[in-house]
DNA sequence: TCGAACCAGTTTTTT
DNA sequence: ACTGGTTCGA
């Protein structure tokens, strides 16, 4: 079936073409060799991935069984699938849908034992990492102040994102860290793993790779199988997962990938936007097909993106054009400081109310978690019902982790990580010194730390009150595994609740979480009940389990800019555009230019989520980590193109705010850490107008200039460059502020 | 073994 | 300011 899809009449007319402009068709009828969609925001993305793989299986070109379709997050394989079985008209079942990380499981659990696992293994969550990498490094006697386990998983990630193994780690990436000592722990790490029977999340990947490189005839297998391939957001794939694909895609080279390069926002957990750039080097003779109209957002919010991220280097380039109507400009406000930005929002957010928006479609869009907390308060101050994205997930509680951990002890008798997870939880008088003990016993002979409490206990090895309690959980244990063999396996979480002592635990415990735990508990089980058995349930929690979404209640939504990635809104805001915050500093010092590109990406996904009205603001004082910080208005507002945005000042603030917007932004006069300084530690009062208009003759400030600053009091001008003064306060010491927060002394008041 | 006291580190997040 | 982790003393 290699003739050109064109050539079957019948493609043309069917139903579920009607509609797509001539590049979707492109994408869709085009299934024979490589294809690199190119979407920007707004352009039917989902459905031409949907109507593609709709076309393959309604010309009978392949099964669903040979097809692989690849997103990165369930929600997206979810929505994909509601998508295709609505078009089909049943559910999609035996098809090869899912994740990355889901798709590598299920490959990998039917050919464990050619990597040295067995099928049953189990998948860690990032708990069980960071406690498995903790003790990695005491045990190498790595300074755990200098390295802490966060760091050095991450490192290790990084790592395997990139595909490398231990072994493929070069000596002089090696060096660079710790000087070797990081990757004595990632082999040890990975000892660890294998004598646990256990992998990350990382490893799903890079243990398909090594099957694939150690057996041919299976990947030759999965390589017949799979006809075609399709992949989602393929600019967040990272080196592993492009790997992964190649080996398969080697079959059929039937290998078709979406994404947007300029929507690529996880380079700092290791997606290479490079993937998507070289794709036409990596498979010779691709088509190439761009997805330029957009039908989401006003030809105004449009034109404003498209500028800012105009201003990245090495895009493959896209024009976004609509046939929408004008619509209305971005809006760009400034704010004194934080509340006072929150409070302007707030006010937006009644209006459009009464003008009949419904909160539904009103999203704020933060760069960073905290800054949701004044939003809230400000939210509930106003009465507006809103709702934050991205709090900790159900899987990740507490609670559900204790309960999974006894239930993966029961459905795996060596998983080291649960036993020791829940050894004395609740407390059973099994300390560290009988935890160390059993370590000891297992290191010296092999075994698991389970099996070692198994030994143990059969000797007089430890105090008496130790053995008696050990003794009781062992035996539990394996008493709860007899059962599980004819036991309905929720039925059986009640009872190993119930006799572990575990419920009675968080009953007896006072804390006003307490009630919400048991709650949460009993929802556990009631989300088991779905599940043939229990193995099928743990791969589910470890793999494919989503936050349980709150209903479409007339809501506004707070959330991150990452999480705001592939949703859109009629209405959004996006405050916080400060130097230092958005772009973020931390970001710009690690990754440099790099770096600052994501975060221009970032923007640009910000903007490009609004369908009609866009807002943008800044504060010019923020609180972080209760310090107050002074921060001029991101570089990205000047990026805008000023025919596309209008300034909504508010009265007060208008004079000072032009001041602040002039200099010379765009030009990267101020580098680094410098955009942003660290200031007293009492609040900014509200601005005084006369402040501002006072400032607004320049360079009225001589060095020796006696000044008076809302903030620090009184104090005289060292130096001025421009707009910059440096003061040295009389109680605050030598700050560098913007000459539109000072006033001459003498007229302060 | 456990609670109180102290101390460091605070972006983004999926699987 | 707050949290989570570690350390120290009872």
């Amino acid at each position: 079936m290699n003739d050109s899809p064109l050539n079957h009449s019948g493609d043309i007319s069917a139903p579920y073409l009607a509609g797509l402009n001539a590049p979707q068709r492109e994408a869709v009828l085009n299934t024979e060799g490589p294809v690199l969609v190119l979407s920007g925001a707004g352009t039917g993305k989902t459905r031409v991935l949907t109507t593609r793989l709709v076309h393959i299986l309604s010309t009978q070109r392949a099964w669903p069984s040979q097809i692989l379709a690849v997103t990165f997050t369930n929600k997206a394989a979810n929505e994909m699938k509601g998508r295709i079985s609505a078009i089909i008209g049943r559910p999609v079942e035996g098809w090869w849908l899912g994740t990355f990380h889901a798709l590598a499981a299920r490959i990998l659990r039917a050919n464990a034992e050619q990597v040295g696992l067995k099928p049953n293994f189990t998948i860690l969550d990032t708990d069980d990492q960071l406690r498995l990498v903790k003790q990695l490094i005491q045990a190498e006697n790595l300074d755990n102040q200098k390295w802490p386990s966060r760091v050095v998983l991450g490192i290790i990630e990084r790592w395997k994102d990139r595909g490398l193994t231990p072994e493929r780690v070069t000596r002089a990436e090696q060096a660079e860290v710790a000087s070797g000592r990081i990757l004595d722990i990632y082999r040890d790490y990975q000892a660890r793993l294998a004598t646990l029977n256990a992998c990350d999340f990382g490893d799903l990947l890079l243990h398909n790779i090594e099957l694939f490189q150690k057996a041919p005839e299976v990947l030759l297998k999965y390589q017949q199988q799979f006809k075609y391939i399709l992949v989602d957001e393929y600019q967040d794939t990272n080196v592993a997962q492009y790997l992964w694909l190649r080996l398969l895609a080697q079959g059929h080279r039937n290998l078709c990938v979406v994404g947007d390069d300029d929507q690529s926002v996880y380079g700092w957990r290791g997606a290479e936007v490079e993937n998507i750039l070289k794709f036409e080097q990596d498979f010779p003779g691709a088509k190439v097909v761009r997805l330029e109209q957009n039908y989401r957002s006003t030809p105004h919010i449009l034109a404003a993106a498209s500028g800012l991220i105009a201003k990245n280097a090495g895009r493959l380039g896209k024009t976004l054009w609509t046939e929408r109507a004008e619509g209305e400009k971005v809006r760009v406000t400034s704010a004194w400081d934080g509340e006072e930005e929150a409070r302007q929002i707030g006010e937006e957010v009644e209006a459009l109310q009464r003008k009949g928006h419904n909160l539904r479609e009103v999203a704020i869009l933060v760069r960073a978690g905290f800054q949701t907390r004044e939003f809230e308060e400000r939210f509930i101050t106003l009465g507006i019902p809103y709702r934050v994205i991205g709090g900790p997930r159900f899987y990740e509680r507490l609670e559900i982790r204790d309960a999974l951990a006894y239930l993966r002890l029961v459905n795996q008798p060596d998983d080291g990580l649960a036993f020791e997870r829940i050894v004395n939880t609740p407390r059973r008088g099994l300390g560290d010194s009988t935890v160390r003990r059993l370590h000891d016993l297992a290191r010296a002979q092999a075994i698991s730390l389970p099996e070692a409490a198994r030994r143990i206990v059969e000797t007089d090895e430890l105090k008496p009150a130790a053995r008696r309690s050990l003794a009781g959980l062992v035996q539990d244990l394996a008493r709860w595994r007899g059962l599980a063999e004819t036991m309905d396996h929720g039925a059986l979480a009640e009872i190993v609740l119930d006799e572990s002592g575990y419920t009675e635990m968080w009953k007896q415990d006072k804390s006003i979480e307490a009630p919400g735990r048991l709650e949460n508990l009993k929802e556990l089980i009631h989300a088991m009940e779905e599940f043939e058995n229990l193995g099928g349930f743990l791969e589910h929690v470890s793999l494919v389990m989503e936050n349980a979404e709150s209903g479409d209640r007339d809501q506004l939504t707070i959330m991150t800019l990452h999480g705001a990635k592939g949703l859109e809104f009629d209405i959004v805001f996006l405050p916080g555009w400060e130097e230092g915050l958005f772009p973020s500093q931390r970001t710009l010092d690690e990754n440099g230019l790099k770096g600052l590109e994501e975060e221009r990406r970032l923007a640009y996904v910000g903007l490009t989520r609004a369908r009609k009205i866009a807002y943008v603001s800044h504060a010019a004082n923020r609180r972080v980590h209760n310090q107050w910080q002074t921060g001029l208005p991101s570089r990205f507002l000047a990026e805008l193109p000023p025919e596309h945005i209008e300034r909504r000042d508010n009265q007060t603030f208008h004079r000072g705010q032009s001041r602040m917007f002039n200099p010379g932004l765009s030009e990267g006069r101020w580098t680094g850490a410098s955009y942003m300084q660290r200031t007293a530690r009492k609040p900014p009062p509200t601005i005084d107008a006369t402040a501002v208009v006072a400032a607004e003759s320049p360079g009225r400030y001589a060095s020796g200039a006696k000044v008076f600053h809302q903030k620090f009091g009184y104090g005289a001008v060292v130096s001025a460059e421009g707009d910059k003064l440096e003061i040295e306060f009389d109680k605050a010491g030598r700050k560098k502020v913007m000459a539109g927060f000072v006033v001459p002394a003498h007229e302060a008041g």
